[in-house]
Formats: structure tokens, C-alpha cells, sequence
DNA sequence: CATGAATGAGAGTTCATTCAT
DNA sequence: CATGAATGAACTCTCATTCAT
């Protein structure tokens, strides 16, 4: 099928050089496809992102649903693993998760923008309906869930960017450890 | 001075459309110069961005610096006025921001590219070497300070971004607030 | 059957958008039928648009003959016979005839420009033909035939685009008689 | 200056293809230019031709006023000048012409479109009132002036097509004599 | 010091046409 | 008899950059 092919070089190229810089001769090129070919199976560029955007993101919102619905678990152990997930993401389509929590600036058709940008407050609203229910609870601490959310997501990408060019320094164990103790117990020591 | 008047107009028109999308047409127009004067002032629009960006790291360092390094203050004060003094520089001038430390992916040429991130890596160093001074004395948990660091500069970059289009929702001191006990002290309750 | 619905759906579409700016899909869409079909149907685009053309002409020309060949009628009543034709024609599909009397300018392949031009020449033949009998009978006067029969069709389907951008300011009826005076006694009052 | 190249090229290039059909790329290649400068000097296509279309109407107008409002001359001769002028710019610039009078049709931007159709309005409007001030005074046959107006310069870019392909069946001067007499006596003799 | 006309490579998009089914 | 996925040449337009002044 074009469709896939041209989806899976989409992912490449947008990955690659980010929404702007990605050219539809390029990612025509690498789906072995005639340029016609992607205007036959989407509208325009715009499109096209955001079909690759959107299930990316369905695809982090069913993994981690899947991961976490199966049997109630401890909060904590909710936590270990949303982080995993999303490092996960993040590490193995590194850019794809770039463009998707970072590159939706400005200069993308405004409807194709805001389709995304609701996609991406779903994932954020999973996370803080989770969060809420943490508070009601009293695991959580007393904090605004929708900031909570959308900081710890910011949090694993940049932690990523700093990893992927800083590899040598740590393992992905250290990555993981270190964000899991930062936003499960903060900064500071409990020193008295 | 042409220079100045081409520096501020570009801070305005990369801010609102991202490096890409932003034209060396429209800042020169911004400017009120022609457009060869660009080109007299700065080798190229990849340059001329990372003049803008260098200033603006430059002005975070200096003012985080000079707000620290007065007097002797708690670690828990240092933190709070991190957080503070970045939501201050995210919440005013937001897409340069943004652009500092987001859009940095790939589509600007190498060299630049690279100057930009050492700049870059200079705060996340500054505030790396904050922590790890922390973890010396004790004060700070055991986490890779500069994983710390940056995943702390994302949180905040990411939180500002969902506050900024949800504003009715909180105000900015349950922001701060929620930053700051999210950062010192991590999600989860101290429970027995 | 396919073919007549591709006709029908290419009328419309070549009246509404003129022969360019008609596109294959579009008439593919509106005759509800595959694109392939238009291609099973009819060798390409220059070819369907000649069809359309000759049948319109052929219409044109057939209802015109046989009101006019029945009886023997005055000169004076074939001339209004053939405006109140030609105006019926013009109103109704009013992009069809502006197309076959205006848009033969360039860019259509000209095997099929030249049959179409012929065509059209055969209808401006035989108001010629019909101008040259009442001129050697006396009753018209004396001007090259061709030229009158061109300008006239000229002459209506320009009044008619001036009549259907300004309805409000006359009837049909003001229409048709002020074309027949013109066409008839011309532009001067007889004073002496 | 490039300008006047472009404008002469685009004259050119507009009246052998017609709007639809005239590329970019052929305008600057005749007028020597690179293609980046057409759209340093225009704002676009529709723009371009809209500039062409101005300057063209405005000659015909310009010309026409000028012969006509130096002295008071008959009624009969003002129509032999309007002819006249008519012709030779139908006939010099024949397609130029054909463009403005017919091809105004469909997929032009609307805006220039729109523009364009208000020139041609003036313009007849200018002939309109002559004929309506001609009427008043009893000269001219009663019929809606601006249909008479239009009516006329329709049968004259007809005609002038038709003389264009048969040039070798009558002079200028007969196509001249048959399109006065068509227009101030009409078709039919005064036999009574 | 500064200008702005000119450039040309490259972008996204359209569309008549082909062909295996 | 009909399909529709696939094509690729041609299109309009953008924009960082150059250079004579």
C-alpha cells in the first residue's frame, strides 16, 4: 500500500527535520512514490502531519491505558510505568515525540494546529485525571493536576534531549531512576 | 543604530513565527531598514538568530546569577527563585523561550546549531552545578544533577505552555506554587 | 449509461469553470462515475469538451432551421426568430454559449480548436447564407454576410452578458426589443 | 527596468495562451528575467494581469475621449471614430483585446476579476452615455444605451475575429464600412 | 553605512493521463 | 464495461542571499 509506505517515510522526515524543514519531494523519495502519490492519499503536507501526529499519539495514550488498566496497582508503580512509557516513546521515535510536545509552534495551518493540540491536551488530561483521582486519594500531593501533568511530560522530553546527546554519561536506568526519584520525591531531602 | 533596531525587530517576528517561518523580509520590514541591511549587520538569518538567542540566554544567566550570588540563601530559597526568575523570562518574552528550548531540532545550519546548544548547555551547567553543590552538602536527593536540571527547565518550559492557554483555570502564584512543591518536593505524599 | 452522464456533468462543469479551469475530477465526480471511465469514454479532455461543443451547436442550429425552414416567413420575422433563439440558448446555458463564442482562444489542442472552429463556422454560415438571399431579395442591406453574422452572434451574446449582470434594470422583453431595433434599423433615427 | 519588461513580456505571453494557459515561467523567460522578479514586481499572476488589462483599457478610453472631445462632431461621426478606434486596437492587439472583452470569465482570483469587470464597465459606460445623450437629442433610436453599448463592442470583437481568420475575403476598409452601416442602419433596407 | 532590485533554487500543489485489475 | 490508484510534468509562489550603487 502507498499509504503506509508514505506514512512510515512521513514519520522519517518530519523526525528528521521537523515540520518545516521536511519536504514532500523528500518524503515522496523515501516512500519510493510518485510526488502525485501523497496528494492522492492526503490533502496537502498539513494533513499529512497531523495523520502521523495523531497516531502517535494514540499510540502512547493505548499503550500506557493498556499498561495501567489491566490491574489496580500501587500509584507509585502507576508513575514507574507512565514514565516508562513515555521515555520509551521518546527514546525509540525520538523526534516524532519532539515535534509532537515541542514543534507545534506556529506556521502550521491553524485548523491542523488545533486538531493536534486537542490530541495532545487528551493525553495530558489522561495523565491529570490520574493525578486528581492520586489527590482525592491523598497519595498526591496539593498541586494544580493539569500543571503537574504538562510539567512531568516537559520534564521527560527535555531529561530525553539531554540523554540522547549526553549518552556516555549515564544508562537509561540512571535516566529513569533519576526522574523517578525528581518527580516522585522532588528535589530536597527530608533532613530535619 | 540599524543593529539594534534589526536585533529587536527579529526578537519580535522569530518569537511569532518560529525560526522557519520567520522571513528575513518581515524583520527587515519590522525594523524599518532595507532588507541589504540585514545582510551588512549579520553574515545570515542563522547568525542573526543566534545572536538573538546568545542575548537571551545571556540575560536569564545574568539575571539568575546576580539574584544568587548576593548573599548566602537557603537552597529551598535558590530553587524558588530559579523557578521564579525562568517562569518570569517563559511568561514575558514566551516564544524566545520557546524557541530556546524547544525549537532547536535540526533545519539550522550545523555550526550555528551548535554554538546555540553550548549556550544552552552553559544555564543547564549553571543550574547543574546548583544542585550538585546540593548533593554534596546533603540538601539535594541522589539524581544526575544535569538530568535534573534539564528535565526541571522543560517542566517549567512545558507547564508555562499549558498555562498560557488556560489562564482562567489558576492564577500565576497556584503556578508557581505548583512548580515549586512539584520540584522540591516530588509528587507523592510522605504517607506511612 | 455512463457516457450521457459524463456529458451532462461535463456541461456543467466546462460552463462553470471554463475550459481550463475544468477538471477531469470534478467531472468524473458530478457524473457520479469513476475517472478511468472518462478516459473508457471519450480519448481526453480537449475530446469531450469537443463533444459538448458540437452537440450544444448542433441544437442551436437545428432548432433554429426547423422554426424557421417550416413556413415561409417574412425577413423580418426570421431575424427576430433567430435572436429570440439565440438569446433562449444564451440565457439558459449562458456559460456553454460563452464558451463556444468566446473561450476558442488558445491552449486547446488544435486539431480539436479547428474542428470546433469549423463547427462554429458552419452556424455563422448559415445565418450568412440566410443574410445573403435577403440582401441579393433587396430587403438587406448591403454588407459582407459573414461579418454581420459574426458580429451579430457577437453583438447578442455580449448584450446578454451585460443583460444577466444587470437583470434589475430591464426585462427580457426590453432585452430582446432593444437588440431587434439595433440589429434591424440600426443605431440612427431616419431624421431628415 | 525590469518592470516595463515584465509588462511588455506578459502582454505577449497573456495574448497568445490567455490567462488560464500563460505560465510564469514563459512571461520571465521572455521578458529576461528570472521568475523570483515577476513577484518582486507584481504580487502575482492575477495581479500582473490585472495591471495589463488597466493599461490596455485605459489606452482605448484615453484614445477615444481624446479624438472625440476636441471638437463637437456629428453623431454620425462620433460612432465612425468609436469603430475605428476600436478596431485598430482589436486588430493590432487582437488577443489583448479578446482577453478583456471575453475571456473575463471563470478561476480568475475574484478580487481582480472583479476590479477588471468595473474597467470594462467604465468603459462602456463612456460609450453608453454618448449614445444616451444621442437619444435625448433625438439622434439615436431608442434602445437601453448600455445594451446598444455592449451589443456593439461585441459585434466589433466578433467581426474582427471572424475578419482575422478570412482576411483574404475582404479589405479592412469593407469590414470597417460593413460594421458602420451595420451599426447606424441596421440589417434591413427602407422598402416599403 | 546602507540600499533595494534582482536572483534562482526549491517549496507545495494540481491535474490530465495511464494501466493493471 | 468500468475502475481508481498511481503518476510526473508543470504550475504558482517564497525567500535567503547577492551586488552594484
Amino acid at each position: 500500500m502507498s499509504k503506509d509506505k508514505i506514512i512510515h517515510a512521513a514519520m522519517e522526515v518530519f523526525s528528521e527535520h521537523g515540520y518545516h524543514r521536511a519536504s514532500m519531494d523528500e518524503i515522496a523519495m523515501r516512500a519510493q512514490v510518485a510526488k502525485g502519490t501523497l496528494y492522492y492519499n492526503f490533502p496537502g503536507k498539513a494533513q499529512l502531519f497531523k495523520t502521523i501526529v495523531k497516531q502517535a499519539l494514540q499510540d502512547i495514550i493505548n499503550h500506557t491505558c493498556q499498561d495501567l488498566d489491566n490491574i489496580s496497582i500501587s500509584i507509585e508503580e502507576q508513575i514507574r510505568r507512565i514514565i516508562r512509557h513515555n521515555l520509551d516513546v521518546i527514546l525509540e521515535s525520538r523526534n516524532v515525540a519532539h515535534i509532537i510536545f515541542n514543534e507545534l509552534s506556529n506556521g502550521i495551518e491553524p485548523e491542523v494546529l488545533d486538531e493536534i493540540k486537542a490530541l495532545k491536551l487528551e493525553y495530558l488530561s489522561f495523565i491529570g485525571e490520574l493525578l486528581e483521582e492520586g489527590k482525592r486519594n491523598g497519595y498526591i500531593v496539593d498541586v494544580q493536576p493539569m500543571i503537574a501533568a504538562s510539567g512531568i511530560i516537559g520534564m521527560l522530553q527535555s531529561a530525553c534531549n539531554y540523554y540522547l546527546s549526553h549518552q556516555e554519561q549515564m544508562t537509561r536506568e540512571e535516566l529513569e531512576h533519576s526522574l523517578f526519584t525528581l518527580i516522585t520525591q522532588g528535589l530536597l531531602t527530608n533532613l530535619e
